[in-house]
DNA sequence: AATACGGGGAG
DNA sequence: CTCCCAGTATT
C-alpha cells in the first residue's frame, strides 16, 4: 500500500486548501471558456505574470464567440508580452472551431477536449476537473514536485517515461468526491507550500509522512535533468523609414516570433555584419532612386529566450522614397504609421527598440 | 525520445 | 548567474 493512503492525502491537501488558498477569478467561475483561457495562459507562467493578463483578455473576449471572431493580430496584440505566442494562435484557432464547427458547444470530456489544438493533457484535465467535475488528474509542474517529495518518486519529470510514472500515481490518488478541488489543492500546495526552494516543511501538514522530508531528500526531489543550453543568434534589423512611416512584415517562418511583426532581418553566425553585406542587402532593397542614408545603429539589444539568445542591433535607415513594390512583394513589408504600429502584435524586444528610439 | 517555444521573477 | 513557472506541438 502507497503511503500516505490516498484519502488521507487528499483530505490534508484539501484541508490545506481550504485554509491557504489565494482568491483567484478563474476559481470563481464554471465557465468552461474562462476556465480554458486561465488554463492556458497559465501553461510555464506563473500566477502573478498571467493574471492581467486574464483580466484584460476576458473583458476584450466575453465569449468564445468573441474570440472567435477576432483577427489574429488582434489576439496576438493582446498576448504580447505574454511570450509562447502559439498559445494564443492556437486558441483562436480552437475557439474557431468550436464556435463555427461544433455550433458553439463546447466539449465537456477529458478524452473530447484533449483532441482540440493546444490542450494536452494538463489543460484537458484541468478543464474537465473544473468545469465538468471530471474526476481525472492534473499533472503540471507543483503536482510532480509534490508527488515526488512526499511518494519519494524519483523517476525524472523531464523524460517521457517519468512523466508515465508521474501520471499513473497522480490517477491512483484523484479524489472522486471533489475532483476540482483535490485538483486546484494540490497545485496550490505546491505553488505555496511545498515550493522549488526553501519549502515551508516546518509547518506542513504531510509533515510526518512526507518521503523526502523523512530521508532529508527535499532538495534533491523532484528530479530532473538538466536543460541544455541555447545557441547563441545574431539578428541585424534594418528599420527602413520614410517620412514618419516604417516598414515592417510579419513572421510567418517557423521560428521565435511567429505571427508576430519586426522589421527587415539578416541574421548571421558572428555578432558584426560585415559593411560589404549591409551595402548589398540595402542596394538589392533600396536603390539609389530611395537615397538610403544610415541615420544611426543601436546599441546591441541581448535577448534571452529559453533555447537562444538574441544579439540584435538595429540599424535605422532614411528613405527618400519609397520601395519598389516587387521589393515589398517578396520581402512581405508594408509601410506602416505609428500608430498602426502600435496596434500589432510584437516581440518585446521589439516593442523595447520602438519605445527607445523611435517612438 | 528530444527539442523548440517567451518572458519574468526569485534567490 | 540559475532555476522554473497551472505545458504543448513538432521533429
Amino acid at each position: 500500500m502507497i503511503s500516505p493512503e490516498p484519502a488521507l492525502f487528499g483530505n490534508a491537501l484539501i484541508n490545506w486548501y481550504r485554509q491557504h488558498k489565494r482568491p483567484l477569478p478563474w476559481r470563481e467561475t464554471r465557465d468552461p471558456y474562462a476556465i480554458w483561457l486561465s488554463e492556458v495562459i497559465l501553461q510555464q507562467t506563473r500566477v502573478n505574470q498571467g493574471l492581467p493578463y486574464y483580466q484584460t483578455f476576458l473583458s476584450n473576449y466575453p465569449t468564445i464567440k468573441d474570440l472567435a471572431q477576432a483577427t489574429e493580430d488582434e489576439v496576438l496584440r493582446h498576448w504580447q508580452g505574454l511570450g509562447y505566442y502559439s498559445r494564443a494562435r492556437n486558441m483562436h484557432h480552437t475557439a474557431k472551431y468550436i464556435s463555427f464547427e461544433l455550433d458553439g458547444k463546447f466539449p465537456g470530456t477529458y478524452a473530447e477536449l484533449l483532441k482540440l489544438k493546444g490542450i494536452g493533457p494538463y489543460t484537458a484535465a484541468a478543464i474537465a476537473s473544473f468545469a465538468f467535475k471530471e474526476p481525472v488528474a492534473v499533472l503540471d509542474g507543483n503536482v510532480f514536485r509534490v508527488l515526488a517529495r512526499v511518494y519519494g518518486l524519483a523517476d525524472d519529470i523531464s523524460s517521457p517515461a517519468g512523466k508515465k510514472a508521474f501520471q499513473l500515481l497522480a490517477d491512483s490518488l484523484i479524489y472522486r468526491a471533489e475532483p476540482d478541488t483535490y485538483n486546484q489543492a494540490i497545485m496550490e500546495f505546491g505553488a505555496i507550500q511545498c515550493t522549488p526552494v526553501m519549502p515551508d516543511c516546518l509547518f506542513c501538514p504531510l509533515q510526518q509522512t512526507c518521503f523526502a522530508f523523512l530521508n532529508g531528500l527535499v532538495a534533491a526531489l523532484p528530479h530532473k535533468s538538466k536543460a541544455k543550453a541555447g545557441r547563441k543568434r545574431y539578428f541585424h534589423y534594418l528599420v527602413l523609414q520614410w517620412q514618419d512611416k516604417y516598414y515592417l512584415r510579419k513572421r510567418t517562418q517557423t521560428d521565435i516570433w511567429q505571427g508576430l511583426y519586426d522589421f527587415y532581418l539578416q541574421e548571421t553566425d558572428s555578432p558584426d555584419l560585415p559593411d560589404e553585406i549591409l551595402l548589398q542587402e540595402l542596394k538589392l532593397l533600396a536603390p539609389a532612386e530611395t537615397k538610403p542614408v544610415i541615420k544611426g545603429v543601436s546599441e546591441v539589444y541581448k535577448h534571452v529566450l529559453t533555447h537562444q539568445k538574441i544579439y540584435a542591433k538595429f540599424y535605422l535607415i532614411g528613405l527618400h522614397a519609397r520601395l519598389r513594390e516587387e521589393v515589398t512583394e517578396s520581402t512581405g513589408l508594408s509601410l506602416l504609421s505609428a500608430s498602426e504600429i502600435e496596434q500589432l502584435p510584437k516581440a518585446i524586444m521589439i516593442d523595447r527598440y520602438l519605445k527607445a528610439t523611435v517612438f
